[in-house]
DNA sequence: CATGCCTTTACGGGAAACAGTAAGGAAGTA
DNA sequence: TACTTCCTTACTGTTTCCCGTAAAGGCATG
């Protein structure tokens, strides 16, 4: 099993319910922190150390205070461990359910474990854990459903950049010079209109105030 | 002190904190459930048997999952309880920090206390409870000092229902009709884009899309 | 090479949104 | 009453969105 292991979460509570499981696995070298800079320290210093931690669980989202914070979220945190200390298994604990979210963090930032905040929360991260110890690739039951069979609900990355825009008050003409000048593909307004058309008809939406509403309440964008 | 208390939240560990929480306090008729309808059935037979809650504390969103719910939501069901059990004081400890959700929640549905989930979580809950106890209505941090600030945006009902039926893919158009129908005051079509047009300075909002996008990250609609 | 399929792009017409101006009406004040 | 002020409403362009059609390009298959 995991020798060392660091969990961050800026409750208290969920920290806890971490710490729980990793003793009901007998792990006791156990690092816990409430900020995402204090994690990277922490890694970072033991891996300077020669003892490097082998196994991170952390939250994605953290509230903001007082404290300025170089990573706003676990996301940032994660993207940036994956290059620096490839070894380092990295697992997500978070309540966000969200695919293409889930997605990308496997498939782009390497993550070894994916489990869903929910009330068998804990179970799964007990689960969880002992799977990627076993280097196998976890996602808890309700996302890894969710990920085969909706995974091509044909919501690519470019349909997220387009919402994200029009959400952020953009003309389609001003998103097709934008994607114009990046040299993206598909950067004609004709092209545009027919994507938006076509997310529009997906998520049965009356025109495109109506769709910005309902990819925000599905957390899309 | 509160001698009967129950909570509601759908995560294991946010529940164990509570309860530590409360024991703390020194309250041991602690009841602690998962789901919105188990809470509301808890509390319906406490009362029909004579024997009602004091104190309810709850979470506002809540996983669905296997289990057919009536009441989705904390919001819900708190709805319904301060009409039926008003002498049944309600907090909510939740994540969300959208100032006009809190607002709503303590104007309209008269909850006693609402406390931001964060790294000091456990402590404002237990202010809360004491705050609370002692007939005050309490506001965790840093909700409070939004709640203050930003209290008269002059944003009223009408404005709202307004955006509302914008994000919901009505045409102004046809919510012009919608007014007419209702005879509510301003139905003109003139009017309504007068408005939405005041809402779009007021929240400098490039378009309509984007206020629509912009109010629903406060947590207007 | 020809064919069919799909994606991108272009164009045009009608509807809605956006912006500005002006007229009408209610309420308050001198 | 006369005046101001604010709100509602009406009207008129201009821009953007929405929707259909169609042409041009890539790409695989026969």
């Amino acid at each position: 099993m995991f020798k060392k292991v660091i969990v961050s979460d800026d409750l208290t509570s969920i920290n806890l319910g971490m710490l729980t499981v990793l003793d009901g696995l007998q792990i006791s070298n156990v690092t816990s922190v409430q900020y995402c800079d204090d994690a990277h320290l922490r890694i970072q210093k033991a891996a300077q150390d020669g003892e490097p931690f082998e196994l991170f669980i952390t939250d994605l989202s953290f509230k903001k205070d007082h404290r300025e914070q170089k990573y706003q979220g676990g996301e940032d945190l994660i993207q940036e461990l994956h290059l620096k200390y490839p070894d380092l298994k990295i697992m997500v604990y978070s309540i966000e359910d969200r695919i293409q979210a889930v997605k990308r963090l496997l498939n782009e930032f390497g993550i070894k474990g994916y489990v869903c905040k929910g009330r068998r929360g804990l179970i799964d991260l007990h689960k969880g854990i002992l799977a990627v110890h076993n280097d196998e690739i976890y996602v808890s039951d309700g996302v890894a459903q969710a990920l085969h069979k909706k995974a091509n609900l044909e919501i690519d990355d470019y349909d997220i950049l387009l919402l994200k825009h029009v959400s952020l008050g953009m003309s389609q003409d001003q998103i097709s010079q934008l994607c114009k000048d990046k040299n993206m593909s598909p950067n004609s307004l004709s092209s545009i209109e027919k994507r938006l058309n076509k997310l529009r008809i997906q998520f049965k939406a009356k025109n495109a105030i109506h769709l910005v509403a309902i990819v925000k309440d599905l957390g899309l964008i």
